[in-house]
DNA sequence: ATATATTTTTAGGTTAGCCTAAATTTTTTA
DNA sequence: TAAAAAATTTAGGCTAACCTAAAAATATAT
């Protein structure tokens, strides 16, 4: 059978907050991230436990069973795809994406994927440098650095961002700070870890904490 | 206030049954169309006039409000884009958008549709032949004339359909009737007023009273 | 114009997905 | 380890959109 819109954002923020290693996800949680209560996400694991995609033992948290798994890949394929072609065929910025993405992923139709995947020309990331799960749903998670695991002296690449919020991103337009980018950090402050750095050996400027542990990179 | 899924799909058929004049609908024509029962329009009539959107009176029929009428135009436009979108960009055929456009004409974003209309080239016509409605809620219906309405011996083109059925689509497909496709009428038989008609000055094919009538086409 | 048929509405019920308040289980802390 | 705190579930309700069956209004036919 089908599943619903809700259903499948359950699934999505399950697999979200489970994590690479498929950790439990408890009740509070999910209500936190669906902005619903408690109670009522107590009712959908019910539901979902039922139609067998998720593992579910009362107060012991949830976790995705394969056939939930594949469920919420899809819906992630389906996200990272549209959001895709809104900044690269229509011309949205990064930062405005995520809640037009967030309808057009329930949008059911296993051809039309496909053939938006091919029109797209098989992308493997999105605008936010998240990867984008193949036809079969495979997902690989690229093993990326956090910013603030970089050294003084290092050259990374910008390559994706783990705060998704159109501020933050904003902020990153205004830093010059977008994917590719090459990021030499100069100088690591001791007292508050801001650093220092220079983008594509150009500008210099100061990224606080809060940016850095936000920031996705890679040695090269 | 938005409007839920099932409040534009309703407004859109109204329209639709509505017809150019505007004339009232009635309770069981809306049954038929949603496929629900006469008793769940009711509800559904009495809400929307709540909303404003429609004119009722018990037992009466509807019109659309002014109100209403914006929403439904609102919600074709998306409709007539996204299928040309399908078409155009991924490659459907006209016989597989309906259902899939069916459920992006919902997405409910201004900027989306408009950028949308952009990528597109500002189209006026779905790959039906139906006109979009532009940013403004203009619609105008070209004075195309029925099929059955041309003469023995006139030349006229092939501008649009009537019936959006897979069947019939295809069915065209396989007779070579394209939109803009040159369609002579060479004989029509009075028994059956099944015609003759040669395409585009090549093949001639016979085509039954029943196609006729879902075929709109304009004097050259 | 009255009886019959048709259409529409009302009444009362269902399900999905949410809610609050109260009860229960688990976790933490002293 | 017992009491307090936190997390979770249960119980009972709500709304949107549907349903069936029955009642009411309108239209048709004799």
């Amino acid at each position: 059978m089908q599943n619903s819109f809700t259903e499948e954002n359950y699934l999505k923020i399950i697999h979200a907050l489970s994590g690479r290693d498929g950790a439990e996800v408890s009740t509070n949680a999910l209500a936190e991230s669906t902005s619903t209560r408690a109670a009522s996400v107590t009712d959908m694991l019910r539901k979902l436990a039922d139609k067998g995609l998720i593992h579910y033992k009362k107060y012991q948290g949830v976790t995705l069973t394969e056939s939930g798994e594949k469920v919420a890949i899809k819906v992630i394929r389906k996200h990272r795809l549209w959001e895709v072609f809104l900044v690269e065929k229509l011309g949205f910025g990064w930062d405005e994406v995520h809640d037009i993405a967030e309808e057009l992923e329930h949008i059911p139709s296993e051809v039309l994927v496909e053939k938006l995947d091919a029109f797209l020309g098989h992308p493997k990331f999105d605008p936010h440098g998240d990867p984008i799960p193949d036809a079969k749903g495979n997902l690989t998670e690229p093993d990326y650095l956090i910013m603030t695991d970089v050294q003084v002296g290092e050259k990374v690449l910008m390559m994706g961002v783990l705060d998704h919020a159109p501020s933050f991103l904003q902020h990153l337009d205004r830093s010059g700070i977008t994917l590719g980018a090459v990021i030499e950090v100069q100088e690591i402050n001791e007292y508050d870890k801001s650093a220092s750095v220079r983008i594509n050996g150009g500008q210099t400027l100061f990224i606080s904490l809060e940016v850095s542990k936000n920031l996705l990179v890679q040695r090269r």
